[in-house]
DNA sequence: TTGCCTGATATTGCATACAAGCAGCCTGCC
DNA sequence: GGCAGGCTGCTTGTATGCAATATCAGGCAA
C-alpha cells in the first residue's frame, strides 16, 4: 500500500505506532509524547513527528496544535459508523467486482470459495479465517479501483481491533459460507445489484455478531 | 475537517500546498523541493517536510524515500479511476442518507432542490453550481457516517480540478436538476436502493459529460 | 559512437539546538 | 479559606547543521 523499497525512519515508526495502536498495545486517549516515542525507538524527535504527522491522516491518532497527539478514542457510535462503513465500501467493491472482474480472477474466486467451503465443513475457524481475510481482499482487488480498494483495506485494519472472534460462535462458519456463497454466485453472474446487496447482507450480519458480542461484554 | 484554532506552520503548509495543486498552480508530476518551497513561504524545511507528509496520505503528492516529493500526476485510468469511486461514494451516501437522514434534513433537502430547480429554469449556471455542491454535501452531511462523508469530501476534492466546466453544455443544467430530481424522491421516500440507483446515474452522466470533454480537449 | 564508471553536486533524512506556549502549582491578597 | 496572578517546568513547534544517498556531467574504454 504505502510500502517503499527502503523505508525510512519516519515510515518504519509510522507502521510501528500504527500496529501498537491496532494489537491494542497503545490504548485509545493514550497520550503520544514526542519525546518518550524518540528515546523508546532510539531515533530523534523529528522522524517521530513526521510519523505522528502521517498518522493523523489515516484517523487513528488525533492531533491538536500545542497540545500534543494521542490515540484517537473511538466513541461507541464512532464504531458503529466504522462498521456501516465497512459493510457499505465491501459492498461497493461486491458491486464493482461484479461489474470488472475478469475470467481469471472470477475462476479463482471461485475456486478460494469452495475451499474454504471444504474448511467450513471440516469446522476449522482458525484456517477458516485466514482464508476469509484473503477471500475478501480478493473481492477488493477484483473491484478493479485503487482508491476503492485502498480505502477498504485501510477500514478492515481499523475495525479489525474490535471484531476479534467472529468464528468462534457456533454455527458462524457455515452461515458466514452460505452468505459467501450468494456473494460469489452473484459476482460471477456479473449480477451488480446482487453482489452488493449479497455482500451487504453479509458484513451486517457479522456487524450484528460483532453488537452482540459487544453487548455481552458491557452487560 | 481537519482545521485546527491555531493552525501550525505545516497546516498552513498543507493547505497552501493543497490549494496550489487543485486549483492548478502546481502541475501533476512537478518536482516539490523541500528547500524551494521552504525559502518561498519564508519558513524552514522542517514545517515543510510535515507538511508533504501529510499531503502524501492525501494522494495529492507521492513521495519515495531519498527522492523528494512530486504532485501526483495521475494517468487516465488514475482519473477514470477516481471519477468511478466518486460515483460509487455519491450513492453510498445516498443510499445511507435515504435511511439516516432526520425529517428536518429531509425537509431542508428538498427546499434546496426546489430552489435549484428555481434556478435551472432561470437558466443561471454559476449560482446552479454553486448551490448543487451544497446539494450534495447535505447528502453526504445526511449519511450520517464521518468516515464516508469525509472520504466522499475528500475525493470531491481531489476530482475538482478534472470536471470544470459542467454546467456550461447546454442542456445539462434541466437534466441535472432532473436526475436531483430522482434522488431527492427516493431520498426522501426513505428507498435506499433507488437512492443509490438514482444518484449512481446522475454522477455517471457527469462523469460521461467529463469523458466527452476530456476527449475534445485530447482531439 | 556508445556504454559504463567515477566524481562532484544537490537534495533528502536525521539529529540537535533554540524558541514559544501551555499546565500546574505556589504565593500573596482579598 | 478561596481566588487571582505569576512563575517554573515541561512539551511542542521551528530552525539549523551534518551525514548519507541519488542525480548528473564528464571522461575513458570498447
Amino acid at each position: 500500500m504505502m510500502h517503499s523499497d527502503n523505508p525510512t525512519l519516519a515510515e518504519k515508526l509510522a507502521t510501528a505506532i500504527a500496529d501498537g495502536i491496532l494489537n491494542g498495545t497503545l490504548r485509545p486517549g493514550l497520550r503520544l509524547d514526542e519525546t518518550g516515542l524518540a528515546q523508546q525507538h532510539g531515533v530523534s524527535r523529528t522522524p517521530v513527528r513526521e510519523a505522528l504527522r502521517q498518522l493523523t491522516m489515516s484517523g487513528l491518532i488525533d492531533m491538536r496544535p500545542r497540545k500534543g497527539a494521542i490515540v484517537s478514542k473511538a466513541t461507541p457510535e464512532q464504531v458503529e459508523s466504522l462498521f456501516v462503513a465497512m459493510a457499505e465500501m465491501e459492498a461497493t467493491c461486491a458491486r464493482l467486482a461484479a461489474m470488472s472482474m475478469t475470467p481469471v480472477e472470477r475462476r479463482r474466486l471461485q475456486a478460494r470459495h469452495e475451499a474454504m467451503t471444504a474448511l467450513a465443513g471440516a469446522g476449522d475457524p482458525d484456517a477458516y479465517s485466514n482464508a476469509n481475510v484473503a477471500f475478501h481482499s480478493a473481492i477488493y482487488a477484483g473491484a478493479h479501483n485503487a482508491p476503492i480498494a485502498e480505502y477498504t483495506l485501510g477500514l478492515r485494519r481499523r475495525v479489525g481491533p474490535f471484531r476479534r472472534a467472529q468464528f468462534q460462535v457456533e454455527g458462524r462458519l457455515t452461515k458466514s459460507n452460505q452468505e459467501h456463497d450468494a456473494v460469489v454466485r452473484a459476482i460471477l453472474s456479473g449480477d451488480a445489484a446482487g453482489a452488493h446487496a449479497a455482500m451487504l447482507h453479509h458484513v451486517g450480519l457479522v456487524e450484528d455478531a460483532f453488537e452482540a458480542f459487544a453487548g455481552i461484554k458491557v452487560a
